[in-house]
RNA sequence: GGACCUGUGGUGCAGCUCGGAGUGCACGCCGGCCUGUCAAGCCGGAGGUCGCGGGUUCAAAUCCCGUCAGGUCCGCCA
C-alpha cells in the first residue's frame, strides 16, 4: 500500500541524536543515540544478543555483547556506533539491513510488561482488544503510517484552502437544537437548567451566517455529531473538511474542492489523482443502481423497462425494470438466497434467467410458464447475455428496481474491483426531495437549505418530487466522500421551502428564526461543500473502515473500550444541569 | 428496531454437523542451552469460569432458549 509521508524525518532532539530511518545515510563509525522501542530480542547466549530497536521511522538492528533483562516492547535508549554488517549476514528486507549499532549502553527507560496483544501489523486481534488497548495498537507500524497520512492530509488541505484565498472559522460545538436531519446529541446547560444545547451535526448554519457575515471564503477541518448507529464507514464523531463561499457558482465550489482533493492525494500516494469525471444522479442510479457507484468493476445494470413494456407478465410489470447480469451459472439455492436478500431490501421479488447454453437457445428460469419465447429471447438479446451468465431482474419503481439490483451488484462484485484503483467523480442534478413522509410532505434529499434548480421553481408545491437541487456529491471508490449544494439565500424563498416541507411559520420561525432573519440583511448567493476527512484517509490508505484512521474510536455500539465511556454519573452531578435519570436501563424509546 | 457471522489459556485458531476426561496447533510468557541471528533455533514448563445465565441429557465447549460483547449489513445517517 502506499508509503505515508516518503522521506520525511524530523530534526532529532532531546535525549536521540538521530531517527532510525535517517541511519543508512550516515557514515559507519559515528556515534548515535538512538530511542525507540524494542521490537525483537534474539539472544545468543551471554555474549551476543541482538535487539531490534524501532522508532516511527525504522528499526535497526542493535548489537549487544553482554546479557541484560530485556522486555519486548519497553521503551530504551541505545547509544553506540554505526558500522557495517560483517559480510553474509545483511537483511535485504530492511531498509538498515546492511548495517547495525554497536551497542555500548542500552538503557530501558520504560520496562514493559507482557503485552495483552501482538504488535506484528499483519496479525489480526480482535476489535475489542485493540480499542481496549489502543495506545499499543496504535504503535504498530500501520497505524503509525494512518495517524501520519491523516496529519498530512490534513496539512494538504490547509494548505490548498489558504492559497485558494479561504479563512479559517471556528463555530461553535454548543450550538443549538436543529431537529430537522440526523438525531443530535444534546448537552445539559447548568447556566440554563432545563435547557439544552447541542452539539452540531455539521456546521451548515454557521457558516451561512458567515457568508452573510461578509467573510466570502470560509473553511474549517471541523468536528460533526451525529448520534445515528455506527458503521464501517460512520463514527458518531467525524471530521470534516467544511467549505462555504459567496458570489459564486456551483462550478466554482466543484473546482476548490478538486484541488483540495488532488492536494491530499498527492500527499498521501505522492502521484496526482486521476482526472475528476461527472455523473448525473439519474446516469448514476440508472447504470449502477446507486447514488454512490462504485465504477471500479463493471456489471453495469440494463433498462428492460421498454422490452417489457405490455408483455402482460404480472411479475415484470412496473413502472421501471431493471437488470443485472452474473457472469456465471449461479444455483437454484443462491438464486433463492439472493431472493431473499432482494425481499429484505423492500422490492416485491427477484426475478431470474439463466442462459445454459446458446445454441439453441436454452434458458431456466421459473417465468418460462409465463414469459413467451420471443420475449425470453429479446431479453437475453437486450442484455447480452450468454451463455453460463444468470440474468436478474426486478421490477418496481425506478429508484427501488435500480437500488436494489445496485445493492446486489455490489455484493456480487466488489471482490472485482482493485483496491489501489482511485475513481472520484461527481454526481449532480439530485432530486431536491427523496419521498413523502407519513403526512404527505416532501423529504429533503440533502437539507432544507439547498438551492432548487432554477427551472423546475414552478413545480416546488405542485409537483415537488420532480425539483432537481443543485447539489453535488463526490463519490470515491464507492463511498459518499462529501456534498455539498448552493443555497436558498433569499428569505421569500426559504421560507416558502420550509411551508412546502410542512413546517408552519410558527415552527419554521421558532427553529431557524434567526436564519430568516439574517436573509432580511443582505445576504450574498452562497454555496459549499464538506467532504469526509476520515473516509478519504481511509480510501487513500486502502482501509475498509474509518476506524483505521482514528485514534481513539468508538466500537459499534458507541463505546470506548479504553475509557469505559459512555458511564453513568452521580445525581449530585445531574442536580445543577437540572437533570434526573429516569430510565437506567432496558428501554431505548 | 431487524438480519447474518463470531466469542475456546495473554494472542490467533482448530475442536461444535455426529454430546462421552479441557483434546490439539501456532504465537507470546517463564526456565535452561546457544557468539551472526533477524518473526532466530533447540529442550523443558506454567497458563482455561470453552463470554454469561437457564434448559435438555446419565453426561454439554458441542444440542435448545435467553442474554452480553465484537464485526458486517438493512432501517437510520437533513
Amino acid at each position: 500500500m502506499a508509503e505515508a509521508n516518503p522521506g520525511i524525518t524530523p530534526q532529532p532532539m532531546g535525549l536521540r541524536s538521530h531517527y532510525i530511518g535517517s541511519l543508512p545515510e550516515i557514515p559507519t563509525g559515528e556515534s548515535v543515540a538512538l530511542c525507540g522501542w524494542i521490537a525483537h530480542v534474539r539472544e545468543h547466549g551471554e555474549h551476543l544478543v541482538f535487539v531490534d530497536l524501532r522508532d516511527h521511522t525504522g528499526m535497526v538492528q542493535c548489537v549487544v555483547a553482554h546479557r541484560s533483562q530485556l522486555s519486548v516492547e519497553a521503551a530504551a535508549r541505545v547509544t553506540g556506533v554505526v558500522d557495517r554488517r560483517p559480510p553474509g549476514t545483511e537483511n535485504p528486507n530492511l531498509p538498515t539491513g546492511s548495517i547495525e549499532i554497536r551497542v555500548s549502553t542500552l538503557e530501558i527507560l520504560g520496562p514493559a510488561a507482557p503485552l495483552p496483544l501482538p504488535l506484528e501489523d499483519d496479525r489480526d486481534v480482535d476489535e475489542y482488544t485493540r480499542l481496549r488497548w489502543r495506545y499499543l495498537d496504535l504503535r504498530r507500524p500501520r497505524m503509525q503510517r494512518n495517524l501520519r497520512a491523516r496529519a498530512a492530509v490534513n496539512a494538504a488541505l490547509r494548505r490548498a484552502m489558504e492559497t485558494q484565498g479561504f479563512v479559517e472559522v471556528e463555530t461553535p460545538l454548543l450550538w443549538t437544537p436543529t431537529p430537522e436531519g440526523a438525531r443530535e446529541f444534546l448537552v445539559p446547560s447548568r447556566t440554563q437548567p432545563g435547557a439544552f444545547y447541542s452539539l452540531p451535526q455539521s456546521p451548515q448554519i454557521a457558516k451561512q451566517l458567515l457568508m452573510i457575515a461578509g467573510v466570502d471564503r470560509y473553511y474549517q477541518i471541523a468536528r460533526c455529531l451525529r448520534d445515528e448507529d455506527l458503521r464501517a464507514d460512520r463514527q458518531f464523531e467525524f471530521t470534516q473538511l467544511d467549505l462555504e463561499a459567496s458570489f459564486v457558482t456551483q462550478h466554482d465550489v466543484r473546482r476548490v474542492v478538486s484541488h483540495a482533493i488532488q492536494a491530499a492525494v498527492r500527499a498521501v500516494r505522492g502521484h496526482e489523482a486521476p482526472p475528476i469525471g461527472e455523473i448525473t444522479w439519474r446516469e448514476a442510479m440508472a447504470r449502477w443502481g446507486s447514488d454512490k457507484p462504485d465504477r471500479r468493476f463493471g456489471m453495469e445494470l440494463i433498462d428492460l423497462s421498454e422490452t417489457m413494456r405490455d408483455s402482460g407478465v404480472r411479475a415484470l410489470s412496473a413502472p421501471y425494470v431493471a437488470a443485472l447480469v452474473v457472469n456465471e451459472p449461479l444455483s437454484r439455492s443462491r438464486l433463492d438466497e439472493l431472493t431473499k436478500r432482494a425481499r429484505s431490501l423492500g422490492v416485491q421479488g427477484l426475478a431470474w434467467f439463466r442462459v445454459d447454453s446458446t445454441d439453441p437457445l436454452a434458458v431456466s428460469s421459473p417465468l418460462l410458464r409465463v414469459v413467451p419465447g420471443e420475449l425470453v429471447a429479446s431479453l437475453v438479446a437486450t442484455c447480452g447475455a450468454r451463455a453460463g451468465q444468470t440474468i436478474l431482474a426486478v421490477a418496481d419503481t425506478f429508484v427501488r428496481a435500480t437500488s436494489t439490483l445496485g445493492q446486489l451488484r455490489l455484493e456480487l462484485g466488489r471482490h472485482q474491483a482493485r483496491p489501489e484503483e482511485l475513481d472520484i467523480f461527481w454526481v449532480t442534478d439530485f432530486p431536491l426531495f427523496e419521498g413523502l413522509d407519513e403526512d404527505g410532505n416532501p423529504i429533503p434529499a440533502h437539507h432544507p437549505f439547498t438551492m432548487p434548480h432554477e427551472d423546475d421553481l414552478d413545480l416546488l408545491e405542485h409537483e415537488p418530487l420532480r425539483v432537481r437541487s443543485q447539489s453535488y456529491d463526490l463519490v470515491m471508490n464507492g463511498w459518499e466522500l462529501g456534498s455539498g449544494s448552493m443555497r436558498v439565500h433569499r428569505q421569500d424563498l426559504q421560507a416558502r421551502i420550509f411551508r412546502i416541507l410542512g413546517l408552519t411559520p410558527q415552527i419554521a420561525a421558532e427553529r431557524f428564526g434567526f436564519l430568516l432573519d439574517a436573509f432580511r440583511y443582505g445576504a450574498p448567493p452562497h454555496g459549499g461543500f464538506a467532504f469526509g476527512i476520515d473516509r478519504l484517509v481511509a480510501i487513500l490508505l486502502g482501509e475498509e473502515a474509518i476506524r483505521e484512521t482514528i485514534a481513539f474510536p468508538k466500537t459499534s455500539s458507541g463505546q470506548d473500550p479504553l475509557t469505559g465511556a459512555p458511564k453513568p454519573v452521580d445525581p449530585s452531578v445531574l442536580a445543577p444541569l437540572g437533570v434526573r435519570v429516569a430510565v437506567l436501563r432496558g428501554s431505548t424509546s
